[in-house]
DNA sequence: CCATCCACTAGACCATCGATCCGGTCACTC
DNA sequence: GAGTGACCGGATCGATGGTCTAGTGGATGG
Protein backbone atom coordinates (compact mmCIF):
# COMPACT_ATOMS: atom_id res chain seq x y z
CA UNK A 1 0.00 0.00 0.00
CA UNK A 2 2.22 3.00 -1.17
CA UNK A 3 0.10 5.74 -1.77
CA UNK A 4 0.25 9.18 -0.61
CA UNK A 5 -1.37 9.38 2.58
CA UNK A 6 0.84 5.93 3.87
CA UNK A 7 3.76 7.57 2.31
CA UNK A 8 5.87 9.83 4.61
CA UNK A 9 4.66 13.71 4.63
CA UNK A 10 7.51 14.96 2.35
CA UNK A 11 9.15 17.95 4.20
CA UNK A 12 9.46 21.16 2.41
CA UNK A 13 13.13 21.79 1.39
CA UNK A 14 14.29 22.53 5.15
CA UNK A 15 16.90 24.96 3.17
CA UNK A 16 19.46 24.48 6.22
CA UNK A 17 21.83 27.55 7.08
CA UNK A 18 24.45 28.19 9.03
CA UNK A 19 22.59 31.02 10.67
CA UNK A 20 20.08 28.22 11.76
CA UNK A 21 22.94 26.42 12.74
CA UNK A 22 24.71 28.59 14.71
CA UNK A 23 21.38 29.76 16.03
CA UNK A 24 20.53 26.21 17.39
CA UNK A 25 23.79 25.25 18.58
CA UNK A 26 23.41 28.66 20.67
CA UNK A 27 20.54 27.21 22.55
CA UNK A 28 21.91 24.06 22.95
CA UNK A 29 24.97 25.10 24.60
CA UNK A 30 22.65 27.63 26.66
CA UNK A 31 20.59 24.42 28.21
CA UNK A 32 23.37 21.93 28.06
CA UNK A 33 26.87 23.12 28.55
CA UNK A 34 29.40 22.52 26.08
CA UNK A 35 30.25 18.56 26.90
CA UNK A 36 26.47 17.82 25.66
CA UNK A 37 26.88 20.06 22.44
CA UNK A 38 27.14 16.72 19.40
CA UNK A 39 26.85 16.43 16.27
CA UNK A 40 24.30 14.40 16.02
CA UNK A 41 22.86 16.15 19.06
CA UNK A 42 22.64 19.29 16.82
CA UNK A 43 21.32 17.82 13.76
CA UNK A 44 18.70 16.36 15.82
CA UNK A 45 17.49 19.49 16.99
CA UNK A 46 17.50 21.10 13.55
CA UNK A 47 15.24 18.06 12.45
CA UNK A 48 17.98 16.55 10.10
CA UNK A 49 20.84 13.88 10.55
CA UNK A 50 24.37 14.93 11.37
CA UNK A 51 25.93 14.13 7.93
CA UNK A 52 23.47 17.01 6.86
CA UNK A 53 25.80 19.32 9.35
CA UNK A 54 29.08 18.45 7.44
CA UNK A 55 27.47 19.92 4.66
CA UNK A 56 27.38 23.43 5.87
CA UNK A 57 30.56 23.05 8.05
CA UNK A 58 33.69 21.54 7.58
CA UNK A 59 34.45 20.10 11.80
CA UNK A 60 32.90 20.34 14.53
CA UNK A 61 35.30 22.87 15.68
CA UNK A 62 33.48 24.95 12.91
CA UNK A 63 30.48 24.88 15.16
CA UNK A 64 32.67 25.77 18.04
CA UNK A 65 34.31 28.75 16.26
CA UNK A 66 30.99 30.05 14.77
CA UNK A 67 29.24 29.87 17.79
CA UNK A 68 31.99 31.72 20.01
CA UNK A 69 32.26 34.34 17.51
CA UNK A 70 27.70 34.79 17.59
CA UNK A 71 28.42 35.90 21.60
CA UNK A 72 30.57 39.06 20.23
CA UNK A 73 27.99 39.93 18.14
CA UNK A 74 25.55 40.22 21.27
CA UNK A 75 27.68 43.15 21.99
CA UNK A 76 26.39 46.27 20.89
CA UNK A 77 28.81 48.71 19.55
CA UNK A 78 28.50 52.19 20.69
CA UNK A 79 27.34 55.30 18.62
CA UNK A 80 29.94 55.99 15.68
CA UNK A 81 31.55 58.77 17.32
CA UNK A 82 32.83 57.60 20.95
CA UNK A 83 32.30 60.96 21.91
CA UNK A 84 28.50 61.14 22.10
CA UNK A 85 28.59 58.52 23.91
CA UNK A 86 26.29 58.08 26.97
CA UNK A 87 28.33 57.48 30.31
CA UNK A 88 27.76 53.71 32.12
CA UNK A 89 26.74 50.59 30.61
CA UNK A 90 27.41 52.37 27.22
CA UNK A 91 28.92 48.76 26.11
CA UNK A 92 26.07 46.40 27.59
CA UNK A 93 23.44 45.09 24.67
CA UNK A 94 21.13 47.13 24.65
CA UNK A 95 17.59 47.68 22.44
CA UNK A 96 19.11 49.71 19.92
CA UNK A 97 20.43 47.18 16.86
CA UNK A 98 21.94 49.95 14.70
CA UNK A 99 23.94 48.92 11.95
CA UNK A 100 26.86 48.62 13.09
CA UNK A 101 28.80 48.53 9.83
CA UNK A 102 29.22 52.27 10.25
CA UNK A 103 31.00 52.15 13.45
CA UNK A 104 34.49 52.25 11.88
CA UNK A 105 36.01 54.64 10.05
CA UNK A 106 34.93 57.73 12.22
CA UNK A 107 37.90 58.08 14.21
CA UNK A 108 37.48 60.56 16.85
CA UNK A 109 39.30 63.47 16.69
CA UNK A 110 42.82 62.28 18.09
CA UNK A 111 43.49 65.60 19.86
CA UNK A 112 39.95 64.75 22.24
CA UNK A 113 42.25 62.57 25.04
CA UNK A 114 39.50 63.55 27.39
CA UNK A 115 39.48 62.14 30.72
CA UNK A 116 36.56 60.11 29.80
CA UNK A 117 38.27 57.22 27.58
CA UNK A 118 37.83 55.18 30.95
CA UNK A 119 34.75 55.11 31.24
CA UNK A 120 34.33 54.36 27.52
CA UNK A 121 37.09 51.15 27.90
CA UNK A 122 34.96 50.49 31.23
CA UNK A 123 31.93 50.30 29.56
CA UNK A 124 33.36 48.20 26.49
CA UNK A 125 34.92 45.81 28.54
CA UNK A 126 31.92 45.55 31.12
CA UNK A 127 29.96 44.64 27.20
CA UNK A 128 32.34 41.96 26.19
CA UNK A 129 32.54 40.08 30.14
CA UNK A 130 28.63 40.33 30.44
CA UNK A 131 28.10 38.70 26.66
CA UNK A 132 30.65 36.00 27.85
CA UNK A 133 28.92 35.22 31.14
CA UNK A 134 25.74 35.12 29.51
CA UNK A 135 27.22 32.02 27.81
CA UNK A 136 29.33 30.32 30.52
CA UNK A 137 30.31 27.27 28.07
CA UNK A 138 32.47 29.82 26.41
CA UNK A 139 35.06 29.83 28.93
CA UNK A 140 35.60 26.44 28.01
CA UNK A 141 36.31 27.44 24.41
CA UNK A 142 38.48 30.62 24.69
CA UNK A 143 41.39 28.99 24.29
CA UNK A 144 40.96 28.90 20.23
CA UNK A 145 41.72 32.19 17.84
CA UNK A 146 38.81 35.03 18.23
CA UNK A 147 39.30 35.78 14.54
CA UNK A 148 35.92 35.47 13.54
CA UNK A 149 33.99 39.02 12.33
CA UNK A 150 32.38 39.70 15.31
CA UNK A 151 35.55 39.64 17.45
CA UNK A 152 37.82 41.03 15.18
CA UNK A 153 35.67 44.06 15.17
CA UNK A 154 35.32 44.55 18.52
CA UNK A 155 38.59 44.71 19.02
CA UNK A 156 39.37 46.68 15.93
CA UNK A 157 36.54 48.88 18.03
CA UNK A 158 38.72 49.01 20.87
CA UNK A 159 42.21 49.74 19.51
CA UNK A 160 40.64 52.54 17.57
CA UNK A 161 39.09 53.76 20.69
CA UNK A 162 42.45 53.48 23.00
CA UNK A 163 44.06 55.56 19.75
CA UNK A 164 41.98 57.77 19.92
CA UNK A 165 42.57 58.28 23.72
CA UNK A 166 46.18 59.18 22.98
CA UNK A 167 47.61 55.61 23.31
CA UNK A 168 50.16 56.11 20.39
CA UNK A 169 50.85 52.36 20.79
CA UNK A 170 48.08 50.93 21.78
CA UNK A 171 49.18 47.09 21.90
CA UNK A 172 49.84 46.74 25.51
CA UNK A 173 46.82 48.18 26.50
CA UNK A 174 44.39 46.54 24.37
CA UNK A 175 46.47 43.49 24.59
CA UNK A 176 46.15 43.90 28.85
CA UNK A 177 42.36 44.46 28.56
CA UNK A 178 41.49 41.46 26.62
CA UNK A 179 43.97 38.99 28.53
CA UNK A 180 42.25 40.77 31.77
CA UNK A 181 38.80 40.34 30.79
CA UNK A 182 39.36 36.62 29.20
CA UNK A 183 40.97 35.55 32.26
CA UNK A 184 38.06 37.40 34.58
CA UNK A 185 35.38 35.48 32.51
CA UNK A 186 37.14 31.85 33.01
CA UNK A 187 38.38 32.56 36.78
CA UNK A 188 34.46 32.83 37.26
CA UNK A 189 32.93 30.17 35.70
CA UNK A 190 35.52 28.15 36.70
CA UNK A 191 35.08 28.87 40.59
CA UNK A 192 31.30 29.25 40.32
CA UNK A 193 31.57 25.89 38.83
CA UNK A 194 28.28 24.50 37.99
CA UNK A 195 29.64 20.86 38.01
CA UNK A 196 28.50 20.60 41.44
CA UNK A 197 32.09 21.34 43.16
CA UNK A 198 31.75 23.29 46.28
CA UNK A 199 34.96 25.47 45.79
CA UNK A 200 33.98 27.52 48.91
CA UNK A 201 33.77 25.01 50.76
CA UNK A 202 36.83 23.22 49.26
CA UNK A 203 38.94 26.13 50.95
CA UNK A 204 37.00 26.35 53.89
CA UNK A 205 38.03 22.92 54.78
CA UNK A 206 41.55 23.65 53.77
CA UNK A 207 41.71 27.32 55.96
CA UNK A 208 44.72 25.84 58.14
CA UNK A 209 46.87 25.63 55.06
CA UNK A 210 46.26 28.47 53.31
CA UNK A 211 44.88 31.13 55.37
CA UNK A 212 45.38 33.83 53.48
CA UNK A 213 43.39 32.73 50.61
CA UNK A 214 40.84 31.12 52.85
CA UNK A 215 40.52 34.53 54.88
CA UNK A 216 40.48 36.68 51.52
CA UNK A 217 39.36 34.50 48.51
CA UNK A 218 35.90 33.74 49.55
CA UNK A 219 32.80 35.15 49.17
CA UNK A 220 34.06 37.57 46.59
CA UNK A 221 31.52 39.67 44.52
CA UNK A 222 32.60 38.85 41.06
CA UNK A 223 31.17 41.90 39.48
CA UNK A 224 32.47 44.34 42.02
CA UNK A 225 35.72 42.16 41.55
CA UNK A 226 35.82 42.92 38.01
CA UNK A 227 35.89 46.91 38.03
CA UNK A 228 38.05 46.83 40.81
CA UNK A 229 40.85 45.52 38.78
CA UNK A 230 39.63 46.89 36.05
CA UNK A 231 40.45 50.24 37.35
CA UNK A 232 43.96 48.98 38.11
CA UNK A 233 44.64 48.95 34.57
CA UNK A 234 42.61 51.96 33.34
CA UNK A 235 44.16 54.12 35.85
CA UNK A 236 48.19 52.45 35.73
CA UNK A 237 47.02 53.15 31.22
CA UNK A 238 46.55 56.40 32.44
CA UNK A 239 49.86 57.48 34.21
CA UNK A 240 51.29 55.84 30.70
CA UNK A 241 49.75 57.88 28.30
CA UNK A 242 49.95 61.23 30.39
CA UNK A 243 53.37 60.01 31.76
CA UNK A 244 54.79 57.88 29.04
CA UNK A 245 58.41 57.63 29.77
CA UNK A 246 58.09 55.66 32.97
CA UNK A 247 59.32 52.66 31.43
CA UNK A 248 60.29 50.54 34.17
CA UNK A 249 60.99 47.45 33.52
CA UNK A 250 64.12 45.86 35.72
CA UNK B 1 59.09 -26.14 25.57
CA UNK B 2 57.90 -24.07 28.88
CA UNK B 3 61.25 -23.19 31.20
CA UNK B 4 62.56 -19.88 32.32
CA UNK B 5 63.80 -18.72 29.12
CA UNK B 6 60.83 -19.51 26.66
CA UNK B 7 58.67 -17.82 29.22
CA UNK B 8 58.73 -14.10 28.90
CA UNK B 9 60.44 -12.35 31.53
CA UNK B 10 58.31 -11.57 34.65
CA UNK B 11 58.44 -8.59 34.72
CA UNK B 12 59.16 -6.86 37.94
CA UNK B 13 56.55 -5.17 39.59
CA UNK B 14 56.07 -1.66 37.55
CA UNK B 15 54.88 -0.55 40.86
CA UNK B 16 52.86 2.55 39.01
CA UNK B 17 52.53 5.44 41.06
CA UNK B 18 50.50 8.50 40.53
CA UNK B 19 53.99 10.34 39.96
CA UNK B 20 55.06 8.04 36.91
CA UNK B 21 51.48 8.69 35.84
CA UNK B 22 51.95 12.57 35.75
CA UNK B 23 55.46 12.76 34.98
CA UNK B 24 54.49 10.85 31.61
CA UNK B 25 51.49 12.67 30.59
CA UNK B 26 53.56 16.00 31.16
CA UNK B 27 55.94 14.52 28.43
CA UNK B 28 53.24 13.31 26.54
CA UNK B 29 51.81 16.71 26.26
CA UNK B 30 55.06 18.59 25.96
CA UNK B 31 55.86 16.25 22.80
CA UNK B 32 52.37 15.80 21.33
CA UNK B 33 49.92 17.92 22.70
CA UNK B 34 46.65 18.34 24.41
CA UNK B 35 44.90 16.52 21.35
CA UNK B 36 47.02 13.42 21.53
CA UNK B 37 46.35 12.51 24.82
CA UNK B 38 44.67 9.48 25.29
CA UNK B 39 44.57 7.43 28.24
CA UNK B 40 45.27 3.99 25.97
CA UNK B 41 48.62 5.90 24.63
CA UNK B 42 49.42 7.45 28.10
CA UNK B 43 49.39 3.35 29.17
CA UNK B 44 51.45 2.52 26.23
CA UNK B 45 54.09 4.91 26.51
CA UNK B 46 53.92 3.60 30.93
CA UNK B 47 54.24 -0.33 29.58
CA UNK B 48 50.92 -0.83 30.76
CA UNK B 49 47.19 -1.22 30.26
CA UNK B 50 44.86 1.72 29.74
CA UNK B 51 42.81 -0.03 32.66
CA UNK B 52 45.76 0.41 35.17
CA UNK B 53 45.55 3.63 34.92
CA UNK B 54 42.03 3.43 35.92
CA UNK B 55 42.96 2.42 39.29
CA UNK B 56 45.17 4.91 39.65
CA UNK B 57 42.95 7.62 38.87
CA UNK B 58 39.46 8.21 38.42
CA UNK B 59 38.73 9.76 35.41
CA UNK B 60 41.03 11.33 32.77
CA UNK B 61 40.24 14.79 33.71
CA UNK B 62 42.28 13.81 36.77
CA UNK B 63 45.10 13.17 34.56
CA UNK B 64 44.57 16.62 33.49
CA UNK B 65 44.12 18.33 36.95
CA UNK B 66 47.23 17.06 38.20
CA UNK B 67 50.00 17.13 35.29
CA UNK B 68 48.17 21.28 35.31
CA UNK B 69 48.92 21.33 39.05
CA UNK B 70 52.58 19.81 38.17
CA UNK B 71 53.33 23.09 35.70
CA UNK B 72 52.61 25.02 38.93
CA UNK B 73 55.29 23.04 40.90
CA UNK B 74 57.71 24.32 38.81
CA UNK B 75 57.02 28.00 39.78
CA UNK B 76 59.88 28.07 42.53
CA UNK B 77 58.47 30.51 45.53
CA UNK B 78 61.54 32.84 46.63
CA UNK B 79 63.02 33.06 49.47
CA UNK B 80 61.08 32.40 52.80
CA UNK B 81 61.19 36.23 54.15
CA UNK B 82 60.10 37.67 50.93
CA UNK B 83 62.04 41.12 52.29
CA UNK B 84 65.50 39.25 51.56
CA UNK B 85 64.91 38.71 47.86
CA UNK B 86 67.05 39.33 44.86
CA UNK B 87 65.70 41.44 42.38
CA UNK B 88 64.39 40.35 38.59
CA UNK B 89 63.81 37.05 37.73
CA UNK B 90 62.76 36.16 41.39
CA UNK B 91 59.76 34.49 40.69
CA UNK B 92 61.55 32.19 37.88
CA UNK B 93 62.39 28.43 38.30
CA UNK B 94 65.95 28.80 39.65
CA UNK B 95 68.80 26.04 40.86
CA UNK B 96 68.18 26.09 44.35
CA UNK B 97 64.98 22.96 44.91
CA UNK B 98 64.56 23.93 48.44
CA UNK B 99 61.66 22.76 50.68
CA UNK B 100 58.99 25.19 49.61
CA UNK B 101 57.19 23.98 52.40
CA UNK B 102 58.75 26.39 55.10
CA UNK B 103 57.70 29.50 52.77
CA UNK B 104 54.04 29.91 54.58
CA UNK B 105 53.94 30.97 57.71
CA UNK B 106 56.73 33.45 57.28
CA UNK B 107 54.74 36.55 57.05
CA UNK B 108 56.84 39.79 56.21
CA UNK B 109 56.66 42.46 58.90
CA UNK B 110 53.54 43.72 57.52
CA UNK B 111 54.61 47.34 58.02
CA UNK B 112 57.23 47.22 55.23
CA UNK B 113 55.09 48.23 52.33
CA UNK B 114 58.40 49.25 50.71
CA UNK B 115 58.14 49.93 47.11
CA UNK B 116 59.64 47.20 46.33
CA UNK B 117 56.72 45.06 46.19
CA UNK B 118 56.04 45.42 42.99
CA UNK B 119 59.59 43.69 41.93
CA UNK B 120 58.14 40.76 44.32
CA UNK B 121 55.03 40.41 42.16
CA UNK B 122 56.41 41.05 39.36
CA UNK B 123 58.69 37.72 39.71
CA UNK B 124 55.70 35.48 40.76
CA UNK B 125 53.67 36.80 38.02
CA UNK B 126 56.79 36.10 35.73
CA UNK B 127 57.19 32.93 36.89
CA UNK B 128 53.34 31.70 36.47
CA UNK B 129 53.40 32.89 33.05
CA UNK B 130 56.60 31.38 32.40
CA UNK B 131 55.92 27.63 33.84
CA UNK B 132 52.65 27.83 32.00
CA UNK B 133 54.39 28.67 28.39
CA UNK B 134 56.99 25.78 28.91
CA UNK B 135 53.90 23.71 28.26
CA UNK B 136 51.41 25.66 25.79
CA UNK B 137 49.14 22.55 25.93
CA UNK B 138 48.27 24.43 29.53
CA UNK B 139 46.40 27.12 27.66
CA UNK B 140 43.80 24.81 26.54
CA UNK B 141 43.12 23.21 30.11
CA UNK B 142 43.19 26.34 32.05
CA UNK B 143 39.17 26.17 32.05
CA UNK B 144 39.47 24.42 35.15
CA UNK B 145 39.94 25.23 38.72
CA UNK B 146 43.42 25.63 39.81
CA UNK B 147 43.03 23.52 43.30
CA UNK B 148 45.42 21.68 43.53
CA UNK B 149 48.38 21.90 46.20
CA UNK B 150 51.11 23.56 44.02
CA UNK B 151 48.80 25.70 42.53
CA UNK B 152 46.70 26.97 46.11
CA UNK B 153 50.46 27.42 47.64
CA UNK B 154 50.99 29.81 44.70
CA UNK B 155 48.21 32.07 45.12
CA UNK B 156 48.19 31.67 49.04
CA UNK B 157 51.69 33.32 48.57
CA UNK B 158 50.76 35.48 46.14
CA UNK B 159 47.95 36.80 48.78
CA UNK B 160 50.84 36.92 51.24
CA UNK B 161 52.95 38.98 49.14
CA UNK B 162 49.91 41.59 48.51
CA UNK B 163 49.03 41.70 52.24
CA UNK B 164 52.36 42.21 53.08
CA UNK B 165 52.81 44.72 51.02
CA UNK B 166 50.07 46.71 52.35
CA UNK B 167 46.76 45.71 50.87
CA UNK B 168 44.10 45.24 53.33
CA UNK B 169 42.06 43.22 51.01
CA UNK B 170 44.37 41.69 48.09
CA UNK B 171 40.74 40.29 46.71
CA UNK B 172 41.45 42.70 43.34
CA UNK B 173 44.75 42.86 43.44
CA UNK B 174 45.28 38.68 43.20
CA UNK B 175 42.36 38.30 41.33
CA UNK B 176 43.65 41.05 38.73
CA UNK B 177 46.97 39.28 38.20
CA UNK B 178 45.73 35.69 38.17
CA UNK B 179 43.75 37.14 35.53
CA UNK B 180 46.05 38.79 33.62
CA UNK B 181 48.44 35.87 33.98
CA UNK B 182 45.92 33.53 32.38
CA UNK B 183 44.54 35.11 30.03
CA UNK B 184 48.20 36.27 28.27
CA UNK B 185 49.25 32.84 28.12
CA UNK B 186 45.94 31.61 26.67
CA UNK B 187 46.05 34.45 23.96
CA UNK B 188 50.09 33.82 23.35
CA UNK B 189 49.45 30.47 22.66
CA UNK B 190 46.54 30.84 20.86
CA UNK B 191 48.02 33.56 18.42
CA UNK B 192 51.06 31.86 18.05
CA UNK B 193 49.77 29.03 17.24
CA UNK B 194 51.26 25.47 16.71
CA UNK B 195 48.53 24.47 14.78
CA UNK B 196 49.81 26.42 11.16
CA UNK B 197 47.43 29.05 11.16
CA UNK B 198 49.37 31.84 10.11
CA UNK B 199 47.35 34.80 12.19
CA UNK B 200 49.63 37.37 11.14
CA UNK B 201 48.84 36.70 7.20
CA UNK B 202 45.43 36.57 8.04
CA UNK B 203 45.39 40.43 9.60
CA UNK B 204 47.61 41.40 7.17
CA UNK B 205 45.08 40.35 4.57
CA UNK B 206 42.45 42.18 6.32
CA UNK B 207 44.15 45.58 6.93
CA UNK B 208 41.28 47.52 5.24
CA UNK B 209 38.60 46.04 7.17
CA UNK B 210 40.79 46.05 10.51
CA UNK B 211 43.15 49.23 9.82
CA UNK B 212 44.17 49.77 13.65
CA UNK B 213 44.24 45.83 14.77
CA UNK B 214 46.81 45.58 11.62
CA UNK B 215 48.67 48.27 11.96
CA UNK B 216 49.37 47.95 15.93
CA UNK B 217 48.34 44.25 16.43
CA UNK B 218 51.32 42.87 14.21
CA UNK B 219 54.50 41.48 14.98
CA UNK B 220 54.45 42.27 19.01
CA UNK B 221 56.60 41.48 21.27
CA UNK B 222 54.78 39.11 23.98
CA UNK B 223 57.06 39.48 26.56
CA UNK B 224 58.02 42.82 26.24
CA UNK B 225 53.53 43.27 25.52
CA UNK B 226 53.33 40.79 28.66
CA UNK B 227 55.43 43.14 31.11
CA UNK B 228 53.83 46.31 29.93
CA UNK B 229 50.59 45.37 30.67
CA UNK B 230 51.53 44.19 33.97
CA UNK B 231 53.03 47.67 34.50
CA UNK B 232 49.91 49.19 33.96
CA UNK B 233 48.33 46.69 36.70
CA UNK B 234 51.17 47.25 39.40
CA UNK B 235 51.01 50.84 38.90
CA UNK B 236 47.19 51.40 39.50
CA UNK B 237 47.81 49.05 42.03
CA UNK B 238 50.12 51.18 44.19
CA UNK B 239 48.21 54.30 43.46
CA UNK B 240 45.25 52.10 44.95
CA UNK B 241 47.56 51.12 47.53
CA UNK B 242 48.47 54.58 48.77
CA UNK B 243 45.18 56.60 47.95
CA UNK B 244 42.49 53.59 48.64
CA UNK B 245 39.72 56.08 48.72
CA UNK B 246 39.89 56.68 45.47
CA UNK B 247 36.78 53.88 44.11
CA UNK B 248 36.04 55.06 40.97
CA UNK B 249 33.10 53.35 40.06
CA UNK B 250 30.72 54.63 37.68
C1' DC C 1 56.09 -22.72 55.26
C1' DC C 2 51.87 -21.74 53.51
C1' DA C 3 47.31 -19.72 53.09
C1' DT C 4 45.37 -15.23 52.61
C1' DC C 5 44.78 -10.85 51.15
C1' DC C 6 45.32 -6.77 48.60
C1' DA C 7 47.69 -3.83 45.57
C1' DC C 8 47.88 -4.01 40.97
C1' DT C 9 47.38 -5.54 35.99
C1' DA C 10 45.27 -6.93 31.46
C1' DG C 11 42.00 -8.32 27.65
C1' DA C 12 37.59 -8.05 26.02
C1' DC C 13 33.95 -5.22 25.69
C1' DC C 14 30.42 -1.17 25.47
C1' DA C 15 28.41 3.16 24.24
C1' DT C 16 29.41 7.22 21.95
C1' DC C 17 31.65 10.43 19.20
C1' DG C 18 33.53 12.86 14.96
C1' DA C 19 33.70 12.10 10.43
C1' DT C 20 32.96 9.76 5.82
C1' DC C 21 30.86 6.81 2.04
C1' DC C 22 27.42 6.20 -0.84
C1' DG C 23 23.19 6.79 -2.58
C1' DG C 24 19.74 9.43 -3.12
C1' DT C 25 16.17 13.92 -3.75
C1' DC C 26 14.71 18.44 -4.59
C1' DA C 27 14.60 22.93 -7.19
C1' DC C 28 16.05 25.17 -10.81
C1' DT C 29 18.06 25.99 -15.50
C1' DC C 30 18.72 25.53 -20.37
C1' DG D 1 12.53 17.22 -19.64
C1' DA D 2 17.20 16.07 -19.03
C1' DG D 3 20.85 17.70 -16.38
C1' DT D 4 23.12 19.93 -12.60
C1' DG D 5 24.32 21.29 -8.26
C1' DA D 6 22.64 22.20 -3.72
C1' DC D 7 21.17 19.51 -0.08
C1' DC D 8 19.93 15.37 2.72
C1' DG D 9 20.34 10.78 5.50
C1' DG D 10 21.31 5.77 6.77
C1' DA D 11 24.98 2.91 7.45
C1' DT D 12 29.46 2.65 8.75
C1' DC D 13 34.43 3.37 10.29
C1' DG D 14 38.03 4.13 13.53
C1' DA D 15 39.02 5.96 17.92
C1' DT D 16 37.99 7.18 22.55
C1' DG D 17 36.65 7.15 27.64
C1' DG D 18 35.38 4.01 30.71
C1' DT D 19 33.78 -0.65 32.77
C1' DC D 20 33.51 -5.79 33.58
C1' DT D 21 35.72 -9.74 34.63
C1' DA D 22 39.46 -12.36 35.63
C1' DG D 23 43.28 -12.83 37.14
C1' DT D 24 48.70 -12.33 39.36
C1' DG D 25 52.45 -11.32 42.35
C1' DG D 26 54.38 -10.03 46.76
C1' DA D 27 54.01 -9.11 51.44
C1' DT D 28 51.84 -10.50 55.76
C1' DG D 29 50.56 -13.21 59.59
C1' DG D 30 49.94 -17.39 61.77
Amino acid sequence: MDNVWSRPRRTPRQTLTLDRIVEEAMALLDEEGVGRLTMRRLAERLNTGSTTLYWHVKTKDDVLDLTLDAIFREVRLPAPPPAGLARGEAGLAGTASRDVERARGGLPRAGSGDADWQARVRGLMRGWRAALLRHPWSATILDRPLMGPNALERTEFLYETLTAAGFTAPNAAAYSLSNYVMGSVIMQVTWEGRNGTDTGGFLRDRADRYPALAEHGLDLDWDATFDEGLGYLLSGMEQSRTHPSQDARP
